[in-house]
RNA sequence: GCGCCCGUAGCUCAGGGGACAGAGCAGCUGGCUUCGAACCAGCGGGCCGGGAGUUCAAAUCUCUCCGGGCGCACCA
């Protein structure tokens, strides 16, 4: 629909005028049309016209389509334009075709990594995770259905103090199992006093404790003798509890609907290569070195450049607008959390990719310049044009009884996803967080979402799709007859108002998953399976499907199709969701 | 102090130049002898944070002020 009215519209040569082309509305009140436009107005002023004048020439020359039954001017120029039945039946028919998708392809389809939750492996997923974990996977699903290439994959922090602190944190849990641990050792086993305390820290010292193979017969035996002599047995404690959270995570992303492509670890990254005894970020950082000393650098302008001062190693990232230019190596030797990060999409780059979509949360965002940056590095001396998007996920404000609770990992006081989803469900959390522009924070109310499950959206939306299924097995036990394959001719006795409306609101789905596409935004998704689901409700409420007043089979086939039609955008708009469509609730 | 996001109905938020500003929840009223009432019909509720500007047209764009969130390390 909207391409026909491009296709006329550009026909007034008034392209240039119209750089954002024509714009199209759909009427939220009844009596302006299936299609409204307030092109007329725009035009007025370059055509140096009145815009009623323009509308009226319009109106005149759009009219003969054969898909438009009758286009009014009004208001101050706007067209309302109606759609013939005849061609509304089409679009329909085209919504039945099971061969066919309801959703057209993009016109270039690109390669796209998408990284997202990427949770430090120090403790289980939280609600904040959560959103971020939906969001992505969402949009994922849907630039996939888009038809674009996407991969997906977990990026696991699991080098750095972070780990250090776990580790340590751990390795203080199980000597508490063992009994008498003096204050002094104490101390010497978390200098600053802070610590990991949630339960699964305990759990894990306890598994050490009672599964002998976990521990070499050595390492057990420094790990006693305490901080003083050998802390290697460090390392093996951080491994241990990065496996153990680690597959606490899968298991739980799985619960949530969600698997990745790949899980890329950081300490791949650090590992010297065993032949030339390099580390990729050595590596990465070496070739940005070099890149940055050959002449074919100093003719470009705007690429950051790598140089030494104060003994740190810096990226120049001050030339596309940073505050400050960003170290790399510190002047002690070790690297930034950034080198790391420079070197995995110097990984990522030399995969092919034309996109990369990181999803973060809201506190990265001073993160993003610099590493836009960086990427532009990338690029210049891969001599690629890599996209670098990142969308940051606002917090989620976590409540009880109205009150905000505390999430603060390190005291242990926080509320994991796995509790939402054994209180809330998988459904209406997924959907809970989709309901909300990513880049609004988000207040989830546990006891809201709990004790008012049944008022939430997401069983509004899924009894819709009960309710056709259950049109169709009624059907069937009453000896109707429901073709496989639907013609024009079970169309035609759709001819009613709402009829109308909910097939134009059904030809709109494609319009809207496009739209998420490219604005990578689910909740116009949400908002749109919300509000099918309404007309429906409606719908069935007020036309007996099954048993009419009149008509006979034919209206009841032709109702079927609609309701169909309805079952498979419903289901379709939910997968994309990640949310199941029940037959019966 | 600087940068980004936000301020719209009692609450949570859509709408991001166009026709009388929308939805869900909460409140009130009505509807199950029908293919499922997890539904439907109706009512009330708004100086779109304040002010100025641009425009034929501003909730939407610009400026400014006020209020809230987040970020500004040789942290991760």
């Amino acid at each position: 629909m909207n391409d026909l009215l491009k296709e006329k519209g550009s026909n007034q040569s008034s392209r240039e005028i119209l750089p954002k082309g024509v714009r199209i509305e759909f009427p939220k009140k009844t009596g302006f049309g299936d299609l409204a436009s307030p092109v007329a107005m725009h035009l007025a002023s370059p055509l140096k016209m009145a815009p009623r004048a323009i509308a009226i020439e319009l109106q005149s020359r759009l009219s003969p389509l054969k898909e438009i039954s009758h286009i009014e001017v009004a208001g101050p120029g706007y067209l309302n334009i109606t759609f013939t039945l005849e061609f509304v039946h089409e679009c329909l028919h085209k919504l039945l075709d099971a061969d066919q998708s309801p959703i057209s392809p993009v016109s270039s389809s690109k390669k796209i990594l998408i990284e997202y939750v990427s949770a430090n492996p120090t403790g289980p997923l939280h609600v904040g995770h959560g959103r971020g974990a939906a969001y992505g996977n969402s949009i994922a699903r849907i630039l996939k259905t888009l038809g674009h290439d996407v991969t997906s994959e977990y990026y696991i922090n699991n080098a750095g103090n972070q780990m250090d602190l776990l580790a340590r944190s751990t390795y203080l849990a199980w000597r508490d199992l063992q009994g008498n641990l003096s204050d002094e050792e104490r101390a010497k086993i978390l200098p600053d006093g802070t610590s990991y305390q949630g339960a699964y820290v305990t759990e894990i010292a306890r598994e050490i404790a009672e599964n002998p193979s976990l521990l070499s017969e050595e390492e057990r035996k420094q790990a006693l003798a305490g901080m003083d002599h050998s802390s290697l047995f460090l390392s093996r404690f951080s491994q241990i509890a990065e496996d153990r959270i680690m597959e606490g995570i899968r298991k739980d992303l799985n619960r949530f609907g969600i698997e990745f492509d790949r899980y890329f670890s950081e300490k791949t990254l650090h590992a010297p290569d065993p032949i030339e005894g390099q580390s990729s970020i050595d590596k990465c950082l070496a070739e940005i070195r070099d890149f940055s000393k050959s002449p074919e650098a100093s003719g470009l302008a705007d690429i950051p450049d790598l140089f030494e001062e104060d003994g740190a190693l810096w990226l120049r990232t001050s030339l596309l607008g940073d505050d400050k230019d960003r170290v790399l190596r510190k002047s002690d030797g070790n690297l930034t959390y950034y080198a790391a990060d420079i070197a995995y999409h110097r990984e990522k780059i030399s995969r092919g990719h034309d996109l990369f979509i990181d999803v973060w949360g809201a506190d990265h965002h001073g993160y993003i310049l610099r590493m836009q940056a960086a990427m532009k590095t990338l690029n210049a001396l891969n001599k690629t044009d890599a996209e670098l998007k990142v969308a940051l996920i606002q917090l989620v404000n976590l409540l009880r009884e109205g009150k905000p609770v505390g999430m603060s990992k390190r005291s242990g006081d926080f509320v994991t996803l796995s509790d939402v989803l054994d209180e809330v469900g998988v459904d209406a959390t997924r959907f809970l967080y989709l309901t909300r522009s990513h880049e609004s924070s988000l207040d989830f109310d546990l006891d809201l979402a709990k004790s008012k499950s049944m008022d939430n959206p997401v069983y509004y939306v899924q009894y819709a799709h009960a309710r056709v299924c259950n049109l169709l097995k009624q059907a069937e036990i009453r000896g109707i007859k429901v073709p496989s394959k639907w013609n024009l001719q079970h169309l035609s006795p759709l001819v009613g108002d709402d009829e109308k409306a909910l097939i134009l609101l059904l030809d709109r789905f494609d319009l809207v998953v496009s739209e998420c596409g490219s604005m990578m935004e689910v909740h116009p998704l949400t908002d749109y399976l919300t509000e099918l689901a309404g007309h429906f409700h409606r719908y069935y409420f007020h036309n007996r499907i099954l048993s009419p007043e009149s008509g006979g089979e034919p209206l009841i086939l032709a109702r079927l199709a609609l309701s169909s039609g309805v079952g498979r955008i419903l289901r379709l708009g939910l997968s994309l969701l990640g949310v199941s469509a029940p037959e019966s609730m």
